[in-house]
DNA sequence: CGTTCGATTGAGGAAGATCAATTAATGTGG
DNA sequence: CCACATTAATTGATCTTCCTCAATCGAACG
């Protein structure tokens, strides 16, 4: 997993967020949409005509195989691009919809790549947010084959609170939006066994769940999670 | 899934192999390096300044987790790129090793960003790459997510027969390159599921094993490889 | 205030992991 | 070239984890 990346690096120019931002509405002065929870961005098999950037709110990735089965294949945040996938063979080849109530704003793929051609740091950022992406589900991968169920949903869970920290928000308390189906069919797990692991999460301490209802979780130790992850991978501390 | 890439496919300019890697040559002159099964192309936290693309053989993408966990998260055949892990923070984040003899063309970073900015072409082709990873990387979640163990080593074997064909290459019969164990750790199973299950496509006669040897995979009809992974999908056929 | 949807929890079963023994292929030194 | 060592693959027996099925509970909403 790679290190929490901060927030303020300046090592690739355009790393940070803010500066993405900038830079996009800078140079390409991007059509705002506003996003209500449920809100279809893209759908696959629709012509690709733009990229998106999230400027607030949340949004899940979704794939449907042939055959009918379908998953959350990916998670957006603020200052992630969604549609990446379509720029091969212009057409979306996932859906993405809102998770809560933001803003996208549109970037024509059309302009985007004639102001690449003209600015090498429009052309550097972009490269880097689709390698960022890659190296991500790589990441992703390596949690869903190597980890058990329980940690797996503790590293949900920390990714999630890190997407937080990196964008400045508050990581120790939010509101997860999304049904345990829905973390479940992320994860390849049954809802029921995401429940049960949050239910463990809880008596053990590592995360709690807010006064009314349980979406909403309370981190009070990112670290505890990541602890706890490294804690099942050891199975027995070898007792003797 | 995606469908079969149409080798001659000339919708995006530069989607088939050959015009890629004419493009390159063309335009960037890259360095060849030769391969040797085993050669290290690059490794996790070394300095990215360039970028592979296969010629010839065959390459593993391996990530390694802070705690140790290691996994084979990426095939690579003839015409894909490697290192794009690399490019957003200028270090690589995977491993890169060859599984056979083969050539890779070495493609400058800067070079190519070079290129980029004078020839659409080669910017449009680039991007397509990338994104053709993206989707790509998300088929192998959704079948990681939903398939059980049997259909999951059938889709392997699927992909890569899938993907020699794009190539060109015989797909009757070719030789895995990987141990079961690494199929396993590819697949997030053990060795001995991944045995088992190719023991039971081999009674079902849906592959055959080369006389000597298993590593050698008689593949007599693709489609019939796909049917499996259905029928595991549904389960009972409805007795009634 | 009942209906509905999501979440929790328990009991039983099945898929796959683990452990262990055997066999097949590959390599090595004599 | 053969005996032997080594590594990979297969197969069986058991055990664990997670899935499935089912009941219950809680929150939200008309």
């Amino acid at each position: 997993m790679p290190t929490p990346a901060t927030p303020t690096s300046t090592t690739t120019p355009g790393s940070s967020i803010a500066e993405v931002l900038a830079l996009l509405d800078r140079l390409l002065s991007p059509q705002r949409r506003m996003l209500h929870a449920g809100d279809v961005l893209y759908q696959a098999g629709q012509r690709c005509g733009d990229l998106y950037i999230l400027n607030s709110g949340f949004c899940k990735v979704m794939t449907m195989s042939p055959d009918g089965r379908e998953q959350v294949v990916g998670l957006k945040f603020r200052g992630d691009w969604l549609g990446f996938d379509g720029v091969a063979d212009g057409t979306y080849s996932c859906d993405a919809v809102a998770m809560d109530t933001g803003e996208v704003w549109v970037i024509r793929y059309e302009a985007l790549l004639a102001g690449c051609a003209a600015n090498r740091e429009l052309l550097t950022m972009f490269h880097a947010a689709m390698s960022r992406e890659i190296a991500r589900d790589r990441d992703s991968m390596m949690a869903l084959c190597t980890l058990p169920a329980d940690a797996r949903v503790a590293e949900f869970l920390r990714y999630w609170a890190e997407s937080l920290a990196t964008r400045g928000l508050r990581t120790d308390q939010f509101a997860l939006r999304m049904t345990r189906a829905e973390i479940g069919n992320y994860l390849g797990m049954t809802l029921e066994t995401v429940s049960r692991a949050l239910s463990r999460l809880a008596r053990d301490k590592v995360i709690g769940f807010a006064s009314k209802g349980r979406r909403d979780v309370h981190i009070p130790n990112v670290d505890a999670l990541s602890a706890f992850v490294q804690r099942t991978l050891a199975p027995a501390p070898m007792l003797q």
